[in-house]
DNA sequence: CTGGAGCTTACCATCATGGCAAGGTCAAGC
DNA sequence: GCTTGACCTTGCCATGATGGTAAGCTCCAG
């Protein structure tokens, strides 16, 4: 359209299909369209046909929730975490209590599965694992 | 029907309701018939007018079930885990190769949320927490 | 112009679990 | 005997994050 609608510009300036930014964020296209539906992603421009097209503040937004996804927020935390990235007036004790709480959460799950882990493992060494069928496993679940 | 038809028998012999079969078993009501119907569980009898009945050995299976359920095994693994109960047979390394599967599974579920928990630990540490905007948190997410 | 890659929407599946609704049953108390 | 409340039945829908598939449209390179 504009003077400078060259493919040869910074790539900083480039329009990209869905393919290309899932690849570029490690979010799947599926899943791109999924958040956009749930209202985590702003509704992309389009083509006359009807093809998304992702700008740079897009794929900026695209990582951020790549990152927070790793971390193991739900995208309900991510869409809460979104609105204090995007208020540059939040203080940082919101975030802060909001990342707490994740912690304490994610702490007791792994004590939880380390308590699953601890027992079955105990379990384990306590069983020949040979042919015979005598098996503390099996007892121990027949309780 | 026979002679001892009586309430007053050994609790040994009891039939009970789901909702006690529950409560005994810690599963609910609900799970119960779930399990009923992916065959994890035998169909039980039923009273005249359809109500399931449940016997010692069916709340010994339901109690089998929850132990299992406890230590992380999915649905599919409980089934094959009753195979190798009800197995005579088995030779117990079968169990154990299980079992073992299962814990590097585990094993590896804590590493992984155990990783994201330190992460978050240091970006909360080095999170102010007060009114003001600044948080590293949200700048580690944002990359 | 054609073929293949990529895009669109819509629907279905997972897994373990809960909720709800509409209706049948049972036991206790009046 | 009748009412009431607790309990049972089935069936359907929902969760959350993700993948699959299908039918059809678009775009680009050869």
């Amino acid at each position: 359209m504009s003077a400078d609608a060259t493919n040869t510009r910074p790539i900083g300036a480039r329009l990209m299909n869905i393919g290309e930014a899932a690849q570029a964020s490690g979010i799947s296209a599926k899943m791109i369209r999924h958040y956009e539906q749930i209202g985590l992603m702003p509704k992309p421009a389009r083509t006359f046909s009807g093809y998304r097209l992702y700008n740079q503040s897009d794929l900026h937004l695209l990582r951020f929730i790549r990152q927070a996804r790793d971390l193991g927020f739900s995208t309900v935390q991510i869409g809460k975490l979104l609105e204090l990235w995007h208020n540059q007036q939040r203080p940082s004790s919101e975030v802060k209590a909001m990342v707490s709480a994740h912690v304490r959460m994610l702490k007791q799950k792994v004590a939880e599965l380390e308590a699953m882990q601890a027992e079955l493992q105990r379990l384990v060494d306590g069983c020949q694992g040979d042919q015979r069928p005598d098996c503390p496993i099996l007892d121990r679940l027949a309780n």
